[in-house]
DNA sequence: ATACAACCTAAAGTTTACTTTAAGTCAAGT
DNA sequence: ACTTGACTTAAAGTAAACTTTAGGTTGTAT
């Protein structure tokens, strides 16, 4: 079973010209082709595009996913890299985590002084909450 | 007490020429001058740049974070639509700490996958572990 | 047969958030 | 007086990740 562009732009939520966009720029080139020159998507191309979203969503720039893809392309000889290179990536989470948890606590603090200020018709009613 | 432009780049973390930037966008309309011009941060423009640290750190665009203290500049009337932003930022930071979490699990099970493939010298010793 | 939708490539354009450059002003030290 | 360093503005340049455009080909339904 494979799909066509437009189907694998369904499943994977991502825009045509991106899934194109992403072809050109080395990130799927797993893809094949139809003879007249179609885009066929195998399952494991979407698994690939999961894996590109991952990256991509905790920061991984666009040619570094593509230098991950090269080291599997070049087989086993390239193991330690990529180990290597998802340690580092599980540590940039869970500071991007850590970072997101004080912004959260700033803001549930902002809620609390607009909210008394919203009941109190004034900011004047938060003075010594903070400040802004 | 205030602070040049050089030493509110050192305090806030940002290079000087981000903070003209961010002047010039409309981000720190509360920022004296000397009388030959040049910038005077008090402390209170330090607390205005970490809160821009905390919305930007949480996916807000600079024209949102201005259209956010253009609020703050009508004063009183504009509480609730302050308060509305700080609510939906709150959903936002969450629905990305989940996300990221997802992520972690998934660059986790990467990591384990390529340990045992590092161990055996060949991803093949991967069978069924998953794909990619 | 012929329309029409879906596909293709290459290249140009867009957006965001800076970052750099160019040219100039100002205050302090020698 | 004069250099030096920190500051100023306006404008041009950059990088990343798309997104759109232009022009062309292919596959399917009537």
């Amino acid at each position: 079973m494979t799909y066509s562009i437009s189907e694998a732009a369904t499943r994977s939520g991502l825009p045509i010209h991106t899934l194109r966009y992403y072809e050109k720029e080395g990130l799927l080139p797993f893809v094949q082709r139809t003879p007249s020159g179609n885009r066929r998507f195998e399952q494991s191309d979407l698994d690939w595009l999961a894996l590109i979203n991952c990256l991509k969503g905790t920061g991984l720039q666009i040619k570094e996913i593509r230098t991950f893809i090269d080291w599997y392309k070049e087989g086993d000889c390239t193991l330690g890299k990529r180990l290597d290179l998802f340690r580092k990536q599980k540590s940039a989470v869970e500071a991007q985590i850590k970072e997101l948890k004080m912004h959260l606590k700033k803001i549930n603090h902002k809620i609390k002084y607009y909210e008394t200020a919203c009941a109190a018709g004034t900011e004047k009613a938060c003075d010594g909450m903070d400040e802004c």
